[in-house]
DNA sequence: ACACACTAAACTGTCGACAGTTGACGGTTG
DNA sequence: CAACCGTCAACTGTCGACAGTTTAGTGTGT
């Protein structure tokens, strides 16, 4: 529906004041600098960045638009909290959205998607080689996107950037899980496969199979961890696949 | 993530002025009196409305995020156009998240819950005896908002609300689809009944044929009436299911 | 007649200010 | 001592105004 809501639009949003400021929270809710829960005070926040509240506002606006703070009227804006609940909802959407991009995938990728998909896999192997997990997580990303892109419905494509969004607000997610890459890198293999072969069923099938594996790995991790240290540093090497 | 992304709190905004032109806009977009691809001009509302443009930019931040207006910077705000290809891509997205509420909804029913739906069920089938395809649509877009309250997924709630709204937007799926209704009626028996039983694979699959298959009648009444007169009124007895 | 440059109107983005509401603190009462 | 009530500060919602950008319309040149 919108050429308007993809990653291109941060862009562009960039030349208003409202972008920048967009970015600025962004990037403070990422890196933890505004934890979940906290509250954005538009105030202090304007005269902190020497700007009105107006654009401050609009920028939250947009995050709340892609999950990443929650607006309560008269109340104020606060910095989505995700408990491990609703991550494995997440999960779950997710396993949902991208079966059906991988069925679509599969009907539709061309020869050049397939060499791309082909290339991002042999970045996952070095990363997987060379026990890069931060690499690994990259490539993975990437992998998952351009399958989305392949299917080449829109609505999908921000429907699941939302979800990825939000699911990375769970701190918790960071958690280190070893002996995963292996597994992952396989799986992805399997997929690019079915795709290739142009297998709609193995390739909606592998998919989600992928994501639920993913799902529960994370989730078993966060049980044996719960009562570990807190200050999770690393990048999970199950998260997102 | 929210319980504050639900109908509920359409009325609790309506305490404010942003709320109350949230909804005078939805109903013009909804209506027609709005057109979609019609841009929406914040001057003349707010001398129209007697109030300032604030609250006005604020009920299009959030119509934006319900998906039905689109705002380009520096251009405007202009009402969602959808194709009927976009209508295809979001009843497959569709078929996709509610399956997994069906999926969910299979494990989760309480008693009471079956209750209800049974309910609901009695009053699609006194809709399709007596032929009130408006009474039917109601009830329709009823059992199906149950099924996914049941899945306890308040994530899949809003975002398959935001599905509803995009697909709603296009005037082209008020068309009438004759005998449609009998066959819907009973798609939706087998779904409960596959809840009902517990039987989660069932529910979900019963949930996507019938999904699917509304889009297919759909997009085939699209087809064949694609030089008929466009000015549709009635209620389309085959769209959302 | 058509393409292009220029001008002017219209509209969105941003600003600072005021008013109403919310949540908290402190005092009072049972 | 606990619960309730009133006061107060802080913050969001709303307002009107100005500036920069976009768009439409006009005029000119080929």
């Amino acid at each position: 529906m919108n050429q308007f809501n993809t990653s291109i639009i941060k862009k562009v949003q960039t030349q208003s004041l409202t972008g920048v400021i967009y970015n600025q929270l962004e990037h403070m809710i990422l890196s933890g600098t505004l934890k979940p829960g906290e509250r954005i005070n538009e105030s202090r926040l304007s005269a902190d960045l020497q700007v009105s509240r107006a654009p401050i506002r609009e920028a939250c606006r947009q995050l709340e638009k892609h999950g990443m703070v929650q607006i309560v009227t008269r109340r104020g804006t606060f910095v989505t909290n995700i408990e491990v609940s609703e991550v494995k909802e997440l999960y779950d959407i997710r396993a949902a959205l991208e079966t059906l991009a991988a069925e679509k995938a599969a009907a539709l990728a061309t020869p050049g998607d397939l060499e791309e998909l082909q290339a991002i896999l042999i970045d996952m192997k070095n990363a997987v080689e060379a026990d890069e997990a931060m690499d690994y997580f990259k490539a993975n990303v990437v992998f998952h996107r351009k399958i989305v892109l392949i299917s080449g419905n829109l609505n999908l494509e921000s429907l699941i950037e939302g979800i990825y969004n939000k699911a990375s607000l769970c701190r918790k997610t960071n958690l280190s899980v070893l002996d995963r890459m292996t597994i992952s890198y396989r799986q992805h293999k399997d997929i690019y496969k079915a795709i290739r072969a142009g297998n709609q069923m193995e390739a909606s099938t592998q998919m989600k199979h992928h994501i639920l594996d993913a799902r529960d790995a994370l989730l078993s991790s966060l049980d044996s961890s719960d009562m570990g240290g807190d200050d999770q540093v690393k990048i999970d090497r199950s998260a997102c696949g």
